[in-house]
DNA sequence: GATAAGCGTGCAAACGTTTGGCCTTTTGCC
DNA sequence: GGCAAAAGGCCAAACGTTTGCACGCTTATC
């Protein structure tokens, strides 16, 4: 072995007195040598500060025990800022993989961007997950091209009628319906929804399911002059509370699709003279970190980011073991903090 | 080409009626084969939605076109939360990677671990990125190891002397000392210091230099009474504050050296009845998305992560394409919000 | 004292590319 | 028309593993 050059496993073979192949079963524990010939093998290994070549092992066995994390990002937004919430999935997702013994590849898709993106990074991983506020009514062509060639792939978000593929997300209908009875209980009948309604992203339109049916439920009718379209940013919350004042609609309380228009809203509602919670409560949805440090504290619905990114890795791992996989949903859970008070 | 089986270069080379070789070429766009067979070639690819195999490209070109990113978590912190400012940094790295037609491995390691996993992912990527607040006292030897094996890393963080490899940092002592010079104009002179004023992090260490370099410039005496150790997590912040107030000492205002600390000092003076700006004036560092809406806004250092990002990437490239690279500090800009007022 | 069984190793063939070198055409020039 | 040069393509050798198979050497069995 010419020195610099990172040594090969022809290498410790030939210290280590044995063959090539030898030192490769020995390396990976093989029951195929016998201990004597492993300890000798692994030791001269160490010595040489050897490094099993990935490229070269993966070829060979035709796996590459990475996963794929494919970031949708939402076309709208600022380049420099990626949604807190997927922020979070994204750290958790990561520290799963790694202990299943996975590595984890990273890619930032545009939804604009040409299908193919989506394959050249499955050549690279055994399965891939995607993550995105799931407009994925306008790729379903790309799934379906996925799911055609027998990739491995799992889906963060509502299970959508006839999309295929694996999915796991949360349970946004029930969510909503959490917060919006905790408006309800609280006194407030005249509830606005800042939040998409349309098929474009099933999240937002599952959420506003929630909300009607909990008002509906209270035999409190669904305005849907109290609905505002919005996509998930600040500033379209922002845009959206304004909308709602300057058209001087009347109403107590807001059930917001997201946190982040949530924090928009309540931005908007101060600038304009409206205390909140006291003339207007708010409630939001993700429970991004913000959250809890706004003023005044938002009452958001929670979801369980750290078991979302266990079990995502978990099941895609199953599914590349071949093992069966059922789509669910994560419960949410309301965390009450300090922007809702009674009606009065 | 059996069906179901993933087409080969192979595959491609008999359809198109050339060699394998050429449709090798063809796909890369040499300028060694004609037009005409490169056409051909790459439309008879697409057709069969043919992927370059990365594991046999990269076993044989030596390279693979990764870059890996070692996010070195506080092993202190909380399981299911990571730092929200490296959080930022790696959504800004990795889009850095992207555009730069890297793929980006992503890899968190204890400081407490087996330093042979750096190089683990080494040989899974052309060079590597090392995030975290720079204990690298503690691991000088993984570096020297690193730098040893002639491997291609640069890390975010303060130049340390006798540091091996390349670094890129945000200047904290200039960063602190802006901070501290507003506290200063703002007319206080009791200013305490919340961070560990240790080795164990350079990065806290020089924003403390900076913080004692104004006041004094200032002519205000620094008090090691208003200096109180504590490590980078909110909680942290907090108990310092506590401690503070506890022991009756005297200040107006508190720097603090990250906005996590800041963020835990704030909600301890709120809970002992101080008000923030009213009582006590506190700054931060970093710059985290929860800095701006928090109550009150906090007045902070803010930190560019998108600049920082893509010079973390390109310093790296070029290192691996063997050009010469300095490590250099980023300019910090003090963000004014409404966590300072004038001491009466 | 053969024969069978087991255990530990070595041999060599993949895996699917990239790339240096060689061979055939064409093309340009006198 | 002959020759050199350029263009375009093909051959085959890597790259560093994993793994099916064959081979020897012990040890147990009749």
């Amino acid at each position: 072995m010419p020195k610099g050059d990172k040594p090969t496993s022809f290498d410790i073979a030939y210290m280590a007195g044995v063959s090539q192949a030898t030192v490769s079963r020995a390396l990976r524990n093989s029951p195929l040598v016998s201990k004597e010939t492993r300890i000798k093998v692994q030791s001269v290994a160490r010595q040489l500060n050897y490094k099993v070549d990935k490229n070269a092992a993966n070829l060979r066995s035709q796996q590459t025990r990475t996963l794929a994390l494919l970031l949708f990002e939402d076309p709208t937004s600022d380049d420099s800022l990626i949604n807190p919430f997927f922020l979070a999935m994204l750290g958790n997702i990561t520290r799963a993989a790694a202990r299943n013994g996975y590595d984890l590849l990273v890619s930032f898709q545009q939804l604009s961007e040409d299908w193919h993106g989506e394959y050249e990074v499955s050549s690279r991983a055994d399965g891939m997950i995607l993550l995105g506020y799931g407009d994925y009514v306008s790729y379903a062509e790309k799934l379906a091209h996925l799911a055609e060639a027998n990739a491995h792939f799992i889906i963060w978000g509502p299970m959508v009628e006839d999309q295929p593929g694996h999915s796991l997300g949360c349970d946004n209908v029930q969510g909503c319906y959490d917060a919006s009875r905790h408006l309800l209980d609280l006194g407030h009948r005249r509830i606005a929804f800042i939040g998409g309604a349309s098929e474009h992203c099933p999240e937002f339109l599952l959420r506003y399911q929630g909300y009607s049916k909990a008002l509906t439920e209270a035999g409190t009718p669904v305005d849907k002059e109290l609905q505002v379209d919005a996509d998930n940013q600040e500033i379209s919350g922002y845009q959206a509370a304004q909308q709602l004042l300057e058209d001087g609609r009347e109403f107590s309380a807001v059930v917001c699709a997201s946190d982040l228009m949530a924090i928009g809203a309540i931005k908007a509602f101060k600038e304009n003279g409206k205390q909140v919670p006291g003339d207007v409560a708010v409630v939001g949805f993700d429970d991004i970190p913000a959250a809890s440090y706004m003023n005044p504290p938002l009452t958001t619905v929670h979801q369980d980011t750290n078991l979302a990114g266990k079990l995502l890795v978990e099941n895609l791992i199953k599914l590349i073991e071949g093992e069966a996989v059922e789509s669910s949903l994560l419960a949410p859970s309301l965390v009450i903090r300090e922007s809702c008070a009674s009606e009065t």
